[in-house]
DNA sequence: GCAAAAGTGTTGTGTCTACACCCATGT
DNA sequence: ACATGGGTGTAGACACAACACTTTTGC
């Protein structure tokens, strides 16, 4: 139990920020400069204000280390409530999975900055934890969802799809069935401009862009789905 | 925004407790005697206590409902926050999913009831989209893990099953495929025994039960999986 | 021509739906 | 015998992975 168990909770929200940097997962954290956890990283947050909803209390607080602008996602993750999980209060935590794009490197203060996910430094509280859980949740929603317009540039090659892909996912994808599963899905659509080649030559690469930038389920993979004439295929 | 909006937001738990009754999915719901939302159906639930976790919160609160030993399953599904969602006060709201298996039938309250899922009675605040919501979410699960163990008794025939089945899914489902779906995953065994044929005869059915009453992912839709030598089959 | 990178063709597999057919029981 | 339901056999649809092969570029 807290040291202090009040009968109102505090309630803060924090989020799980991920972007694929220089090939590799990472996630935004910021070193804590006071106790508890002094030393320790955290993830960005911070209490709910007064007429807030939750979404706006997480975007408020991660204004203060990226330009919010930046963030192509945002969701809600678990609420945590466990009365041990702060050593000084008693405190509820709304968890929140954001994503920004491949292609941006936002500014950030002096306490701040993107770890790897798969190497993660000594984090306080709970949030070790918290990171994992919006790994998977990336995980799942890049398989059947077309999520995957969150971590890519407006505009990019199968190539680095796939390598986005595969960071975030933790193991290897082939370009081929990439391409093909996600233009047979409707995700993807051709922008008719190409790549330059790289210096040692190679075939250009074809640009390709999201169809949508709204989160769409892709693959109901309705298992047990209804009965009937199959569905109707895409115009 | 509220009448009043405090510093400090007020936290409820709240609970959309389904069950398969008479052939269709129905949801516990109690009428509330005072204002707000007097006379209108509302989900069961209440205040968060000093100390408790969000779980412990809505076991005690259903406790006042229905014995929580019936509970076949609970889990967590979204916290609400909108400022006016509450008429009377800015009230946090983590909802939850729950589910009895259909052979019980609890004794309720005089204030409290089953509804038909598909055919709700008026709710106050938000809580018929939180009644879909929690639709939603037994829906998928249905499809990809062995959830249905919390909605069929500890024995049950194929033909039950499907019966359970189609009444939460909304659908006709077959189950001729459903029991080859299942037995393939290995969520389902052959208990040996058989029930006996009804009064207009036909072929009495194997009785069959869940293999386990842990929620598990049985199939993981991994749709860009890992590449590898095929998974190893299951012994 | 040769290397490098992109993209297509083709085959095979696993998992599901649909439907015909066979099985076991009561009257 | 026949009706009533339970259960199996089998064929086809579909989406995917794997991999060989072709195309387009730089040097």
């Amino acid at each position: 139990m807290s040291e202090v168990t009040s009968a109102h909770p505090t309630h803060v929200t924090l989020a799980v920020v991920l972007q694929v940097r220089r090939g590799e997962l990472q996630v935004l954290l910021w070193q804590r400069a006071r106790e508890p956890f002094r030393g320790a990283w955290a993830l960005p947050g911070g209490y709910l204000s007064a007429g807030e909803t939750l979404e706006q209390s997480i975007r408020a607080h991660l204004a203060a280390k990226v330009d919010v602008r930046e963030l192509s996602h945002l969701e809600q993750l678990e609420t945590l409530s466990d009365p041990d999980r702060s050593p000084k209060e008693w405190q509820l935590a709304t968890t929140y999975l954001g994503l920004v794009p491949s292609d941006l490197d936002p500014e950030l203060p002096g306490d701040t900055d993107w770890q790897p996910v798969d190497d993660l430094p000594r984090l306080g509280f709970d949030h070790g934890s918290i990171v994992l859980a919006g790994r998977e949740r990336l995980r799942a929603k890049l398989s059947y969802t077309n999520l995957g317009f969150a971590l890519a540039p407006a505009e990019f090659t199968i190539s680095e799809l796939r390598d986005l892909y595969a960071a975030a996912l933790g193991h290897d994808v082939s370009a081929t069935n990439l391409q093909r599963v996600l233009l047979r899905r409707d995700v993807l659509e051709q922008t008719g401009r190409r790549r330059a080649s790289g210096p040692s030559g190679g075939r250009p690469g074809s640009l390709f862009r999201f169809r949508t930038s709204e989160l769409e389920i892709t693959d109901q993979f309705a298992v047990l789905r209804p009965p009937g004439p199959a569905r109707v295929p895409v115009a």
